[in-house]
Parts: structure tokens; C-alpha cells; sequence
DNA sequence: CTGAAAGCGCTTACAG
DNA sequence: CTGAAAGCGCTTACAG
């Protein structure tokens, strides 16, 4: 089924067929020719490949957004909802991909030739090199220098340290002294959660705090013993990386028999339901998470159209008060 | 940077560049031969179109996976991680795409002619009959039909339905004989809430207990007024939709001052990490993701392979026991 | 063992 | 207002 079989099908030459479909402007057709090829083509079922349509025209109309691997959850998932809305509007689909290995990226974009890739996971720098001299739009995060210094671009340390300072900060006007950082184990988000220990230690040193204790805590079963080494350690408050792992703190401070908040404040990040139905109700950071969608998506459009992207939104998260700290 | 420029540099014709770098089998050519051209497209970083590829070959190297609209959760993350790799040993490449309507699933398949559609979410039957039309594989769940009747072939609402009746008979056998189902509110999670209430009626029916209540239960606060308002119906047990649910009936409970499972015993679904920490840690329905992983990836093969696909394993849910039921 | 040529389906200058 | 033709980059019978 190709535009000829149409053009056959209406009387008309494959230019015609085209000119009418993709409604080419400049182009003057009849109003009985343009419905007599729209009607073929629906009686045929006709559409076009988009194989050829790329090939011809050289770019695609597909996205890709490369997500690190698991797990993502609720933030991530609103960005690539709104991403998908607005690049609609521009004839783009957006496909999310899972990313593994460097390997797998560079086969990846040259199996889909997309238009524009947008990383959620970090590039190594080759990686974003050889897109960019595929002619792909990169848009999102390098990789940071091992040295500890932040990725530049993206201000995406600068928003999760951000995170790790409000954290403490709201400990602290409560009047904690000895902070404890409950980290994750996970090492696919060691990169958020070595910013956010960035962030919760200058915090501590900003407000003369002792420098903070960091631990690492499962999510999926009590932190009993960490909690009770930390209360043995005169520890009186917990930045947890977010809000499964604040309750994995609340249930070890409930096998510890320690009060919460009274014995040790918690406070998680993300603002997940379970926050809202936790014993106490948790108190965390929320990120403004459609602040931060519109800034991604002005971001990807501003790579399309070539022109300087938006500045990143300058620390938006904020603190929801519940009863935990 | 075309095959040509690789075959200029390595003195050979476009079409020894190509049986080259495709490793066509039963074409010989010298080793030497090999390495000059090898090594040219080292140099010019070359890349091959996938378009032309495409377009040529009439298939693309793409599987797109079409999700429920959000939110998706662990479980369907382990199904497409699994997908993804065992995919990857044949050369596709698995994109997720999130599904808003028919009017974008089509311009989908339009946009990136995949090789095979696989739904996670249920399509309606003309877009399954419009790509296979168009060649494609479609793989997964047909909307079931509007009279309440099971969608055939994938075994999908059997499943489902075995997981409500599992909550029902762990609940059944510890004695209690007045159920309440706690469903989501969630439109997107319908089909599957609506399977599972189906399910635990009938477990309700076929244990001699009473006709099963069912309300709407949100995740993000405390189910107080709903727990009071079923206390007072002499219910003593809850079968809630998944484990967020659960929690907040939990919370309910507190709020209410029941004791769980005393005066209320509750079992979720899941088994989210979270279930492990709440208070009292929660009894939940477990699947093991690994086995529909596998039947997954399974499907998708044969599709492509065009052999009869594998029989969809039976029941595979199991209650994972912990305090509140 | 290697190359010239056809053709996948489309879009778009160009000619009429 | 409409059509014949070129060409996007690739793969693969076919000829040598």
C-alpha cells in the first residue's frame, strides 16, 4: 500500500497524492481533487512509511528520552507525561528508552535516527560527541567530572544540593544539632543521592551544625540497628533520600521504641501518597514537579529550534510540615 | 557520511562496504579487504541510516511497548526490563511509549513502523486489526468486551481475577465472613480494579461468605470515615487494591482506633517495599514478576517468530504473610 | 572475489 | 493546476 496505489486509486500522480496529505502549503489542488484523494486513501487504508518519509526528508519525527535504569518513579514519570504533551503539538512522539550501558545508546540512536535525544540519565561526554555529529539534538545532563566538580549546563547538582540543604536547614530551625543522612543503596541513583549528602553537609557547616553521619538504609525492612547506633551517637534528626527510606527510618525508630518526632525528627523527599498515611505523616521536600516539566520541555524545544535554552529554575523545591519533623 | 564515503576511503564498492559491515554470510572476501574497510569507517565514524536500512529491508529494528497511561509501578518495570534484554539478543530495541488515545496509538505505528506493538495496556480491536494490517505484531491484551465478558487469549483478566480471589480465601480462612474491597479511584487502573473485584466476589460466593462490599479508596489519605462506615456494617476484613491502598486504610484504622488485624485485618497487592515497613507490616499478594516476565518476552517472540504462542501460566499469585491479616 | 544497477516509498524542485 | 523525474542511503540479486 504506497502513494501510488492512491494516486492510481484517485486518478492523480503521486505528487498530487502527496501535496494533498501533508496539506504542503503554496500548493493550489481542487477542493473536489483534494477530497477524492483523501477519500482513496481512507477506503485504502493508506499510510505512508515512514521509513521513506525520514530518509527523504532526513530527520524523523521521534524523541527519545533515555531514562537511567530503574527504578523512576512519580517525578520522572510527570516529566516525560508534560514532554510528551508539548512535543505533540509539534508532530513528535516521544519513546522512552531504559538505559543499560554506553554500547547500548550508540546503537540505539542510530536504529532510530531520532530527532533530538533527552537525557534524564547522564551522557558520557563521547556519547553526546558522536550524537552531535549525527546531527541529534542533545539535551540534558553530561556526565560530572569524577573530581567531584558539578556537571556544568543543566543545574542539576545545584538542584539536588539544593534538596539536601532545605532538608537540613528545617531540622536545624527546630533546633537539631547532630543530623544524620539516611542514603540509598541503590547505586543507579548514587549520583542524586551524592549530591544531596553534598548539599545536607554544607548545609550543616553553613549553620554550624556537626558535620552530619551518613548511612546507608533499605527501603524494604526496618532500620532498627541503624536507627539505634544513630541514637547511640547522640543523633536526633534524619534527612532521609526520600520518602520510602524516611519510613523505613520510622519503622526502626518504632523497633527502637523512640519517639517520633520526639526522640528523632524525620524527613523524607518526593511528597509520595504514603507520606500523607504514615504513623506519624511524614514531613518532606516536594519539587514543583510541573516547574521543572515546562523547563524540560522548553528545554528540548529550544534544542530543536537551535536557540539558547532557559535558564534552570533556581531551587525550587519547598518543605510540606507534617508531623514526623 | 554515507556507505559510499566509506567505500571511496577503503577503495571497494558500496556493496563490499555493505556485506562487510552486515557480515553477510556466504559472500568472501579477503581479510585484508575486511580490515581496510573496517578500519575507514572507524575513521569516518560512520553510521548507517536507519531509515534507508529500513526502508530498504521493509522492518525496522524497533519493538515500541505501549503502557497504561501512568502510573505503572515495579511490576511492569520488571516486565519490560526482562523484554528489553531478551530483545536485545536479537538485534531490537525496546521503546516504551505512554498511551494517551486510539488517535495517537496510530500515528505511533505510523511514525516508527516497529516490528512488533506490544500492549501492556489494552488496545481496541480496530487499531489491532489496522497494524496488523500494516504488518506488525500486535502482542497483549484486546479490550474486553463491553458486557462484562473476559478478553480472550492473553489470560490477563483470569489472572487478575485470581488475585482477588486469593485475598478473599486468605481472608476466608482465617475465619472472617464479612469482606470489604477497598478499590482505587484510579480510571486508568479500572480494568484491572474491575477484575479484581470480579474475582473476589467470586471467591466470596464460592466461600459461603456474605455479598463483599466494595468503595473507593484513595492513597494519599487516611481511609478514616470509609473504615468507620464499615465497622459499622460489621465488616472485619479488607482486600485492598494494592499496598498504597492498604497503607491508607491502615491509617484509617489508627484513625478510627482499630486495631489491625484485630478489629480489622487488612491484605494489599504488591508487595511494595513499603509493605514490609508499615505498621503493623503488611500481609500483601505477591507475583512472581520473573515467571509473567518470561511469559512476556515469550509472546513477543513467537509473535515475531509467527509460531503459536506459549500458554499463559496459571495463577501465579501467592499471599505473602506478614502481620495484617 | 568485486562492482554496476535496481529499487524500497517518499517529497519536491522543475517543467508544462 | 498537475505530472515526470530525481534522489534520500541502503541492500542484494545479478553479472563479471
Amino acid at each position: 500500500m504506497t502513494s501510488a496505489d492512491v494516486a492510481r486509486e484517485a486518478g492523480v500522480s503521486r505528487t498530487t497524492v502527496s501535496y494533498v496529505l501533508n496539506d504542503t502549503p503554496g500548493v493550489s489542488v481542487s477542493a473536489a481533487t483534494r477530497e477524492r484523494i483523501r477519500a482513496a486513501a481512507a477506503r485504502l487504508g493508506y499510510a505512508p512509511s515512514a521509513a521513506a518519509r525520514t530518509l527523504r526528508r532526513g530527520r524523523s519525527d521521534l524523541v527519545v528520552a533515555v531514562l537511567p535504569d530503574w527504578p523512576t518513579g512519580p517525578v520522572i514519570d510527570a516529566l516525560l507525561d508534560h514532554l510528551t504533551d508539548v512535543l505533540a503539538t509539534r508532530g513528535l512522539f516521544v519513546l522512552v528508552h531504559h538505559h543499560r550501558d554506553s554500547r547500548d545508546l550508540a546503537d540505539l540512536w542510530r536504529a532510530v535516527t531520532p530527532r533530538a535525544v533527552v537525557g534524564l540519565a547522564p551522557f558520557a561526554p563521547a556519547d553526546v560527541a558522536a550524537m552531535q555529529r549525527a546531527g541529534i539534538q542533545v539535551v540534558g545532563s553530561r556526565e560530572p567530572a569524577g573530581d567531584g566538580t558539578p556537571a556544568d549546563g543543566d543545574g542539576f547538582d545545584r538542584s539536588q544540593r539544593g534538596i539536601g540543604a532545605l532538608q537540613v536547614e528545617h531540622l536545624a530551625a527546630a533546633g537539631h544539632t547532630r543530623v544524620a543522612v539516611a542514603t540509598t543503596g541503590d547505586p543507579r541513583l548514587r549520583r542524586f543521592a551524592d549530591a544531596r549528602w553534598a548539599g545536607a553537609r554544607e548545609a550543616c557547616r553553613a549553620g554550624g551544625l556537626a558535620e552530619p553521619v551518613r548511612a546507608t538504609v533499605r527501603d524494604d525492612e526496618p532500620a532498627t540497628d541503624v536507627v539505634a547506633a544513630w541514637r547511640a551517637a547522640g543523633v536526633t534528626a534524619v534527612a532521609a533520600y526520600n520518602d520510602e527510606v524516611a519510613l523505613a527510618v520510622l519503622a526502626g525508630a518504632r523497633g527502637a521504641r523512640l519517639a517520633v518526632p520526639g526522640d528523632l525528627a524525620v524527613i523524607g523527599v518526593d511528597d509520595a501518597p504514603a507520606a500523607r498515611v504514615s504513623a506519624p505523616p511524614l514531613t518532606t521536600v516536594a519539587q514543583p514537579v510541573d516547574a521543572q516539566a515546562e523547563h524540560l520541555a522548553a528545554e528540548v524545544i529550544a534544542a530543536l529550534d537551535g536557540v539558547e535554552p532557559p535558564p534552570f529554575p533556581r531551587d525550587p523545591a519547598y518543605v510540606v510540615v507534617r508531623d514526623s519533623a
